[in-house]
DNA sequence: CGTCCACGTCTAC
DNA sequence: TAGACCTGGACGG
């Protein structure tokens, strides 16, 4: 369920439950048509940092100061599992192996997930708007002259080049917390509605905190148990049925108020 | 059984 | 600006 708060807490994940642990070794499903990963290391750390909708895992060697980076996202469905070795998930498609007998599985039913060894962050993508607030702001203030902004808001919070870690989710319950006309430019609306930045850290910050989505089958990577509750007010527009709802120039659904329907 | 839908990119006419 | 890439859950007949 891979937003920018779910992007964050599976890098928590990874983080949390490679903390002093050895790895051995890396395996890829062959039914997946990703490049295998080439990590030559008999015994390694692994770390990961999230920015936006990447994440970027560290391989760290323990004999020397080698180290890979390799640069990973979670399409719709991408996540970490952490098993007993031979009980990895159905659709593991990366297993680390670990000393102990343990695997930490990349597991991703749709397979839209990539991954790119040598990499880390894209530069076709914006700054993480959590974790640079000002460069994101700066980023998108000196380019509001191009041609994307002049898309409706709705669509241009979902180009990662502007909004890195916004999705479908994401937009519409920004928008929805604004009194601004989703179908206006992207130009106008964020020049007569600057709070919109605000809310693109915000909220992502807020689900976040909340434990991620619970849209679908997303499990919490901690396990911890989010109350419904909390999230039902979170999540006060997408996927409500008392919503507008209309299929976007890109064949997503966008979710919004219907005071703005004509 | 079938059709529709899903938290996202990609690339090919 | 369609489709392609994928699996599977919900729901209809």
């Amino acid at each position: 369920m891979p937003e920018l708060a779910e992007l964050r807490l599976t890098s928590d994940y990874v983080n949390v439950n490679s903390k002093g642990i050895t790895y051995v070794n890396v395996e890829k499903n062959p039914e997946h048509k990703g490049a295998n990963l080439n990590i030559p290391f008999n015994y390694f750390n692994i770390s990961a940092e999230s920015r936006g909708k990447e994440i970027v895992m560290t391989f760290r060697d323990q004999d020397s100061d080698a180290s890979i980076s390799v640069r990973i996202t979670m399409g719709m469905s991408g996540h970490f599992k952490l098993t007993n070795t031979g009980s990895e998930p159905k659709h593991a498609h990366l297993k680390f192996y670990r000393k102990d007998g343990t695997t930490l599985s990349f597991v991703d039913v749709r397979r839209f997930g990539k991954w790119k060894q040598g990499e880390t962050w894209s530069d076709n993508r914006g700054p993480d708007p959590t974790v640079n607030f000002q460069d994101f702001i700066r980023n998108i203030k000196s380019n509001l002259h191009k041609k994307d902004f002049d898309k409706p808001i709705h669509e241009a919070l979902m180009n990662q080049k502007w909004f890195n870690g916004i999705g479908n989710y994401l937009r519409a319950e920004i928008l929805y917390r604004v009194n601004v006309d989703p179908f206006i430019s992207a130009r106008e609306a964020l020049t007569s509605n600057p709070e919109i930045y605000q809310l693109c850290k915000l909220l992502p910050l807020q689900a976040y905190k909340l434990g991620g989505g619970k849209i679908k089958d997303w499990e919490n990577p901690f396990g911890k148990q989010i109350e419904a509750e909390s999230w039902s007010e979170f999540m006060i527009c997408y996927g409500n049925p008392i919503m507008a709802k209309m299929t976007d120039r890109n064949g997503r659904t966008f979710w919004f108020d219907q005071k703005w329907i004509m």
